[in-house]
DNA sequence: GGCATATCGTCAAGATGCTTGACTATATTG
DNA sequence: CAATATAGTCAAGCATCTTGACGATATGCC
């Protein structure tokens, strides 16, 4: 069994990065959590994750790779895992026969409905816990900052 | 080879959640890459993430654990990675004799200085980015966000 | 003191998520 | 048409994390 993140600080180091990473990880769980509870046991972080960079009327699969930062590889393999639960099916890419497009099932659009649901929960009660304003501005600021690193770490 | 984060943006979901991931994943993949650039090849996200929750005088390995959210063994292979690399040691606990205290060793704290050195860099990259006071106010914000998910889920 | 129970570190085995390398089929470019 | 690049795939392997089991030590209660 897995202890949950503790608060008694010592002198330990304190900065942008720990709390970036300790903020994703917390939503991160909380939402796959939020959807096993739900009954979609299949949600993973890496699942959760994938399914965040696939449009609801479907993505070609290099795409998400390139979106994602992983190996088209690794996509494979966390698509084939999706498409084996009925989550995700490949398709043939009108444009590019080489390609396959990558979008929801029914049943994966389904799940799509609750995950907005559930996000929608944690979102609501974390803007409440900062404040609207706070929330709006961070939202920003995050923005930013990603744009900020993308910049700085080319192809 | 694996492609960067691109920016085409189609009908993509967009929330907090997918904010802070991009934003943590950049930074750590940022700070990883200015460490081995320096030349601590060694460097990777998972040790980055586990020496960041060890305070400069040492600390309990299984209050490392607790406050990683990861299980005890999982802290022991990766320092067991690391005591291999020669960038922590296990010292035994005075007050616990079933326990022991990792520490970093002459060449661990040599890193630690380097380390902090390249997430100042980047750091204040970002925040000449985004501007100081919507910097400090990010950091306040994630900060309480922090808290709010770590009350949200008890041990 | 002595016993029940919990915790610390460890060994072992296995699952997941990622990597690189090699290969085929198709696109693109000149 | 030939040269080169790209999309998806198969295979093998490594890093990271998990659960289960275990001995050694602490802690709490009688």
């Amino acid at each position: 069994m897995i202890k949950k993140l503790d608060e008694n600080s010592a002198t330990y180091p304190d900065h942008v990065g720990w709390r970036l990473w300790a903020a994703s990880r917390a939503w991160q769980s909380a939402f796959v959590d939020g959807m096993r509870a739900a009954g979609h046991g299949w949600m993973t972080d890496a699942r959760a994750t994938l399914l965040a960079h696939i449009a609801r009327g479907g993505t070609p699969q290099s795409a998400i790779a390139d979106r994602m930062g992983i190996s088209k590889q690794a996509v494979q393999q966390l698509v084939d895992g999706l498409v084996a639960d009925e989550i995700l099916e490949r398709i043939p890419d009108p444009d590019d026969r080489r390609g396959r497009i990558i979008r929801h099932t029914p049943r994966g659009l389904a799940a799509m409905r609750h995950a907005d649901r559930v996000k929608q929960t944690i979102e609501e009660a974390a803007r409440s816990r900062i404040g609207d304003r706070a929330f709006d501005c961070m939202m920003a600021d995050l923005a930013s900052l990603v744009d900020h690193f993308r910049a700085r770490e080319p192809g």
